[in-house]
DNA sequence: GCAACTTTGGCAACCGATTGCCTTTGTTTC
DNA sequence: GAAACAAAGGCAATCGGTTGCCAAAGTTGC
């Protein structure tokens, strides 16, 4: 159990040469002879040698990690994200961690903090930190942030208003007159973004805009926000994400309340669930993977960007991108009940 | 972006005192005096200073960090796992990363090899590594086994014996005289206990067993998995996991069988989507959580005893923990159809 | 055959902490 | 007031790598 591990100077010893022989051996193979360097790698490998990244990157500076830290790892929302993040890392030779946030501002700085000298940067996915903060770590570090913007920070996020504007239309042409928001957590970019985007479009689409919550969005706090809605009598309910939607489904379901027939429930992120529901949910989904992708790819760049360089100084392209989402339609929405059910 | 970060020299240098008493402030407040450490406390507060956990550990030879290593971070089954061992990682102050190994023995070798020097062991949850690698591995690190279980390896999994038995009582009160069992993947020692308990027990409850598979357990690989069962013309089926089962019910809706009318099936894990889907899923599940919160304890325990000494070597209880599970009924299981429907 | 250059390998400083040992200073005791 | 001891802080070695610089050896050109 955790046995002494070979180091360059047992390689050095077991090969004949220098310690830094062996370390050109593996990072500079043009600084040796071809002949001194098989032999470095022959001794290595019966050592079974393996580096060891702090003590390089002690020296160097460089980890090759990157950590990414997510608000609830427990959403399946995130799977996908994490899968595309590993790929890229991975082949870019780069050790992925993943930490959880636990939906706390307080876990999130605390793991950040934690993580701060042993990683090279940080990709944020639904960051609820306060702004800056955000701004003050991005200052000393690099970062990027997933689902959620803040100048001049490069990030990742899916495009909420031609988004939403897919669901408002959903809306107009089923005959709704209005509809109800159930929020999330208020320290949810996306969820204030969502929120803005469906009141600012609601007008020209003929709609009023409810808001009630926040809640917290999991399959359990849906009870609470189906209540909420129905006193409100609408007929038609947007939720912050799938999670909650299921919940309120669930809760409509055990109230009498039938779905899509007396009132419509839409979700956001296409999560793997939103299809296995009764009724199947109809919600906004966009290219998760490719989000997680895209991260590392940006957090990459930074990497390798001069210090002190920050994008979008000089006119070049800011690197926030906005990834197109698709209202993916299903059972859960349908022609506006008219009157709306009393609750 | 990535500033220099202040050192033990910079808050030496400010406090006005040698850069060993700014490590001893921190580490043994007892060797410096009240006034030196205030001193020096505040000085690092101002300069916000942060300790390298690298440098340090190439001297202690301890990260303050463990690894868990998950077969398929997409699988809901770990969820409350990750959750329970965050927390009993965080209340002692060290830092949980997560890695995927994304159902790969490739994969989660060459993630334990990439994390070899930066964690002080690993918690593998689901190993699809062979006994030999994990026996290697266990030789010259601290490691514990979730969900499998490889003597002389602590590990915490779920009691699959005792289960099990509930699966075949249940079934045999149902008026069941046999079920087939889905298979998971070839690596998967958790699959292979169960199958096992299953047969082991099938015939005590006047039961034949039948075996399909393998497959990989997502719920997109349940068509395949239900119509590989349908052919044998079963009354009940068990999957190797709930993601497995819910695609298997899938499958059977849009083949017009009825369950539990026609077919019964079962799960294992108890994931959130089990009692979401139409009808809900009757699955065994156990103590997650808990499971996570031992397997860091476990871990904890290893790093703290003497090096080289095996647990289980002087007749004290082997770590080798088993946690009761609970047969959780729902819609998906109900009496025999006789005769069994033809396919 | 010698100067100039290139290739290859070694020496030693360095990254940022920890810690054994020593020195200085202060306190206690008789 | 001197001896004995404890407390507090500093010096310097160390962990395992990387890298600038130098020296030795081998090449090349004339």
């Amino acid at each position: 159990m955790a046995v002494q591990q070979p180091t360059i100077y047992d390689v050095a010893r077991r090969a004949g040469v220098a310690p830094s022989t062996v370390s050109r051996a593996f990072g500079r193979p043009e600084r040796v002879g071809a002949r001194t360097r098989e032999q470095v790698l022959a001794a290595a490998k019966e050592l079974g040698y393996v580096p060891n990244p702090h003590a390089r990157a002690l020296q160097t500076g460089r980890h090759r990690t990157i950590a990414m830290v997510i608000s609830d790892i427990a959403n399946p929302h995130f799977f996908e994200l994490i899968r595309g993040a590993e790929q890229r890392a991975k082949a870019a030779e780069n050790t992925l961690v993943i930490v959880n946030a636990e939906e706390s501002p307080t876990i999130e700085r605390d793991q950040i903090n934690g993580l701060l000298r042993s990683v090279d940067g940080f990709i944020l996915a639904a960051s609820r930190l306060p702004d800056d903060d955000l701004r003050a770590l991005a200052s000393k570090h690099h970062v990027v942030l997933v689902d959620r913007e803040l100048a001049p920070l490069p990030s990742v996020a899916m495009d909420t208003g031609s988004g939403c504007r897919q669901i408002l239309e959903h809306f107009a042409s089923l005959g709704h007159e209005e509809f109800t928001y159930c929020a999330g957590p208020p320290g949810s970019w996306m969820g204030a973004a969502r929120w803005a985007a469906l009141k600012a479009g609601a007008e020209e689409h003929g709609l009023r805009a409810r808001r009630v919550g926040p809640y917290t969005p999991t399959v359990a706090n849906g009870g609470a926000a189906a209540d909420g809605a129905l006193r409100s009598g609408t007929t038609a309910l947007v939720a912050h994400n799938d999670l909650l939607a299921i919940g309120i489904m669930r809760r409509l379901a055990d109230r009498g309340v039938r779905v899509p027939a007396d009132i419509s429930v839409l979700g956001f992120d296409d999560i793997f669930a939103a299809e296995l529901v009764q009724p199947t949910l109809t919600t906004l989904g966009g290219p998760d993977a490719h989000a997680g992708r895209l991260a590392v790819e940006l957090l990459l760049d930074l990497l390798k960007a001069p210090h002190g360089h920050h994008v979008g100084d000089d006119g070049e392209s800011p690197h926030r991108i906005r990834l197109p989402t698709s209202l993916v339609l299903r059972e859960s929405s349908g022609p506006a009940a008219r009157p709306a059910p009393a609750p």
